[in-house]
RNA sequence: GCGCCCGUAGCUCAGUUGGAUAGAGCACCGGCCUUCUAAGCCGGUGGUCGCAGGUUCGAGUCCUGCCGGGCGCGCCA
């Protein structure tokens, strides 16, 4: 309807003849109206070229008016204001969207206008070391909503999940599930402040038991003597560490990837289900450990050097993010030897454009806002096209019950899980008032 | 201190990319039952769009500077 109107108007202006000096370049911009009493479409047009016409806004929409072509669309065209020409549209014309919704049937509404290009849309990819809550709650409707709405208008999307398979936390993780295991056993010891302490994964540890027996028991004397005191008097951290080491001392690698596993694909399980529920699916979820074990990352690492853009200083690796725009250089591997996090992500990064999508869309939470830059470096440095490369940024949720806010976040530890507030608002409601907000302001 | 984001009704938020008289829900005020969800329906009050300039036919929307708030500034993830 607006572009047959745009039409009309292009039309118009065309007619008017050179003595009006009016640029034939310009497409009319054609609204819908706010008043019914404007009219059903309105255009600014005259007031645009009022001042290139040399000519007052109202004389030249006068003008404009007496050019348009004849035809059944507009019944009546008004001018109004201080120089809007609204249009009254013909009850026929009207009526012929409802035809059109009808044959389109499923299809209304979707089009093939934004050029079908292949989009990866990451959103969620949650730690699976804990179950979902409302904040992720947020990113999985938005990003689920985005990816529809991409679809909608004739992109191909692929929704993908990150898995943190790797790293310290799930190191956390497995022990944390370990030591519910020998409490299962009959063991009794303070539970580590740094550990992950909810009660998710007691039944994660049950079924651990049910499948392996009591083949992973050990006394709590021999998991615990020895090591550097937990928090208010030593170092949480120090302690968790050491933690972490004497359990893979006393299981053996074999004996802590079991945990491991075990572990992991019991909180993906959760997750997943959850996500499921609130009907939101994934057409891949996409393994930092398997891109860290396939070499991808220290080939990542590799073509960076090839290129120019990593040196050595302090004794670390360190990417010259600089040179793409970024405040200061950052490290990709550690003095220790240790890879940092952004060095998966680099890799990450990479491995999507080589798998042929032609843009990376991330929703991320708004406290990573920093790492925005230094990723699309990276991507730049690879020779990558920097608007291959788009962040959506999800504001944190605030909850309320009964008109008092909901304090929330790691330090209270106390936090609603998603599924909690499905539970008890609805799993529509929920979507829709994640939707219905604004998010990435 | 530097960077990003935000500031709209008492509260939570919309505001169609710069259009005509700035909206909704809740709260509040008034009216409607008294045999099924009044946990409802109808109407109303309520605004210096943080402040001050600027851009132009026109600014909640764009630009600049202040004020206030959030987040980020690690060889953590």
């Amino acid at each position: 309807m607006k572009t047959q109107i745009q039409q009309l108007l292009a039309a118009a202006l065309e007619a008017l003849g050179p003595e009006w000096s009016v640029p034939d370049t310009v497409t009319p911009e054609v609204d819908r109206t706010k008043d019914p009493a404007h009219g059903d479409f309105a255009t600014n047009i005259a007031l645009r070229l009022a001042k290139a016409a040399g000519r007052k806004p109202r004389e030249l929409a006068e003008a404009i008016v007496a050019h348009i072509p004849a035809n059944d669309l507009i019944v009546r065209s008004e001018i109004a204001g201080a120089g809007f020409i609204n249009f009254f549209l013909a009850s026929t014309a009207q009526h012929s969207v409802l035809l059109s919704i009808v044959e389109s049937g499923a299809a209304y509404g979707r089009s093939a206008s934004a050029g079908g290009k292949s989009v990866n849309v990451e959103f969620v990819s949650a730690n699976p070391t804990g179950p979902l809550h409302v904040g992720h709650g947020r990113h999985a409707a938005y990003g689920a909503s985005l990816a529809n709405l991409l679809e909608a208008v004739g992109h191909r999307v692929h929704r993908e999940y990150y898995i943190n398979d790797a790293g310290r936390q799930m190191e956390i993780l497995t022990t944390s599930v370990w030591l519910r295991y020998l409490e299962l056993g009959g063991e009794t010891f303070a539970f580590p402040s740094n550990g992950y302490r909810g009660d998710y994964l007691k039944p994660i540890a049950v079924d651990l038991r049910a499948k392996i027996g009591d083949t992973l028991q050990r006394p709590a004397s021999a998991v615990f003597s020895g090591l550097t005191p937990d928090a208010p008097v030593g170092n949480e951290d120090e302690h968790v560490d050491a933690l972490i080491a004497r359990a893979k001392q006393l299981l053996g690698d074999s004996g802590f990837g079991q945990i491991y596993e075990h572990a992991l694909g019991q909180m993906l399980a959760v997750i997943r289900t959850d996500l499921a529920e609130f009907g939101v699916t994934f057409d891949q979820w996409f393994s930092e450990r398997a891109l860290t074990e396939s070499g991808e990352v220290e080939r990542a690492l590799e073509a960076l050097k090839a290129s120019g853009n990593l040196y050595l200083k302090d004794g670390a690796w360190w990417f010259r993010s600089t040179a793409f725009g970024d405040e200061k250089d950052r490290v990709v591997v550690r003095e220790n030897g240790q890879k940092t996090y952004f060095a998966s992500d680099i890799a990450y990064a990479t491995n999507k454009r080589k798998r042929g999508f032609d843009h990376l869309l991330y929703v991320w939470g708004a406290d990573h806002h920093g790492y925005i830059t230094r990723l699309r470096a990276s991507l730049e440095a690879a020779g990558e096209p920097a608007d291959c490369f788009e962040v959506r940024l999800i504001q944190f949720v605030a909850l309320y019950r009964g008109g008092q806010q909901i304090a929330m976040g790691k330090r209270s530890g106390e936090f609603v899980t998603l599924r909690d507030l499905r539970n008890e608002v609805g799993n529509d409601a929920t979507r829709f008032f994640y939707v219905m907000r604004g998010n990435d302001q």
